[in-house]
DNA sequence: GATAGTTTCATACAACTGTTTGAATTGCAA
DNA sequence: TTGCAATTCAAACAGTTGTATGAAACTATC
C-alpha cells in the first residue's frame, strides 16, 4: 500500500493515452512507456489491462452519476418532492455534456477520455455501462411525479431521447462543426444543454399520442 | 473474373460474422473458415481486411443513401421544389431506421451488420463515414427552402438531433426495451419513425429562438 | 541490522494477428 | 492438347499482443 506513486502514474498515463488515441491502438507498451514505469507493472496493480480499462471508466462515470443525482435531489427538494421536467432532464444530460465539452475542458483528459469511452465500445466498458440501468430508472421516477398521468412508455421514449441528443453531440460534435461549418457553437455548453433539454420537453409534452400514420405538420409555442 | 463465388462466399460469411460477433473478435481466419475458403483469398480478393470491411460498409450505405435521396426527390417534386418539413427529415431517417429495426429485419445480417457498424467504430468505417458530409448537405439544402428564414444554425442542429434520435435509437434498441421493460414497442418501425420526426420537427420549429439561459415550460400543440 | 512483505524489473512465453510466398490447380482460348 | 492466365492452397512470416515468472531492489518492523 506503500507506493500509490505507480499505480495513479499508470492511470494517468493511460487515461491521456486513451484519450489521445482511443482504445483501438494503445497498448500496455504505450502505456507503460508514457507512465514510465515497467511492463509487468499493470497487471500486478490492476490485475488486467481490462480491470485497468474498467477502473479508469467507473471512476469518471461514478463522479458523472454522483453530479446527476445531486442536481436532480437539488431540483426536487426544492420543488417540494416534484422538479419541473426541464429541471429532471437538466440534471440528466447537463453533468454529462458539461463533462466532455465545454471550454477550457480541451485539455482535460478526463473529459476527453469520456468521449472516446462514449465512441469506441470495447468489452469492459460495455459492461459497466450495461449496469447503467438502475441509474436511469432514478430518473423515470423523477418524471413519473413530474408529470402524472404520462403513460410510462412516453417518460421512456423521451428519457432516450435526451441521452440520444447528449450523446450524440458529444459523439459526433466534431462532423456537426464541420457539416455546419463552424455555425454550430459547440464551445457554449450552457446553450447546448438547454437546447437539449428543451427539445426533450417539447418531445414529453409535445403531443399526448405521438403522431400515428401521417404526422400533421406541428407548430409549438411558448406558453410562457 | 470467372470466380465470384469465393468473392461472394467472402462477403457473406464476413457479414454474418461481424453482424453477429462484431468487428472485434472476428479474424480472418474466422471468415474463411465460414465462407470455407482458404485464408489468403481474401487478400487475393480485396487486398486487405480493412477494404474487405470497407466495401462491405459502402455497399449498404450506398443503398441508404440511395434510398434517403429518392424519397427527398419524390416529396421535393410532389411540392413542387419545396417538400414539407417532415417529409424531408421522414426521407432522412426512414431508410436507415427501417433497415437496422423492423419485423423479419432479425434475419437480415445486413441489418445486424449496420447496427454493428454504427456501435463500433473501426478505422476503414470511419473513415467512410466521413465523406457523409456531402450527402448530408443536400438535406440541409432541401430544409433550407422547406424553412425559407430559419438560421442555417438551427437546421443543422435539427438535422443532428434527427440523427442523434434515429441513431441512437438503433444503437440502444436493446437497452431501451430492458430500460422500459418492454414497454417501449421496438418492433413498430413506423411509430418509431413518426415519433422521432415528429420530435425533429418540433425542435425546428418550436420555438424561434431557442431558450437561452433559463428554458421556460414549452408547450406544443397539433396544428391542422 | 536482520527479516518479512511489498514492489520493481528484465525477460520470456504463448498465442494470435494480417499478410506474403511460391507452388499447385483450375479454367479457358487458340 | 497446349499454353497462359486466373485462382486456390498450405505453409510460413514477421510482428504484436497481454500475461507470467523469478530474481532483484526496496521498505518498514522488530
Amino acid at each position: 500500500m506503500s507506493s500509490d506513486r505507480t499505480r495513479s502514474a499508470i492511470l494517468a498515463a493511460a487515461e491521456k493515452l486513451y484519450a489521445d488515441r482511443g482504445f483501438g491502438d494503445v497498448t500496455l507498451r504505450d502505456i507503460v512507456a508514457e507512465a514510465n514505469v515497467n511492463l509487468a507493472a499493470v497487471n500486478y496493480h490492476f490485475g488486467s489491462k481490462d480491470e485497468l480499462i474498467a477502473e479508469l471508466f467507473v471512476t469518471r462515470s461514478l463522479a458523472t452519476n454522483r453530479e446527476r443525482l445531486n442536481e436532480l435531489k437539488f431540483a426536487e427538494e426544492k420543488g417540494g418532492g416534484r422538479a419541473p421536467i426541464d429541471a429532471i432532464l437538466h440534471a440528466l444530460v447537463g453533468p454529462t455534456l458539461r463533462g466532455c465539452l465545454g471550454p477550457d475542458r480541451e485539455g482535460s483528459t478526463a473529459a476527453r477520455f469520456m468521449i472516446r469511452a462514449s465512441i469506441e465500445s470495447v468489452p469492459p466498458i460495455r459492461r459497466i455501462k450495461n449496469r447503467e440501468v438502475d441509474h436511469l430508472r432514478k430518473f423515470i421516477a423523477a418524471m413519473r411525479r413530474s408529470l402524472p398521468g404520462r403513460d410510462d412508455a412516453e417518460l421512456y421514449w423521451g428519457l432516450h431521447f435526451a441521452l440520444a441528443m447528449s450523446h450524440h453531440t458529444i459523439r459526433e460534435k466534431e462532423r456537426l462543426t464541420r457539416l455546419s461549418e463552424g455555425q454550430c457553437d459547440l464551445n457554449d455548453v450552457g446553450a447546448i444543454v438547454d437546447r437539449v433539454v428543451s427539445v426533450s420537453v417539447m418531445a414529453l409534452t409535445g403531443d399526448e399520442t405521438p403522431a400515428k400514420k401521417t404526422p400533421g405538420k406541428l407548430v409549438a409555442r411558448e406558453a410562457r
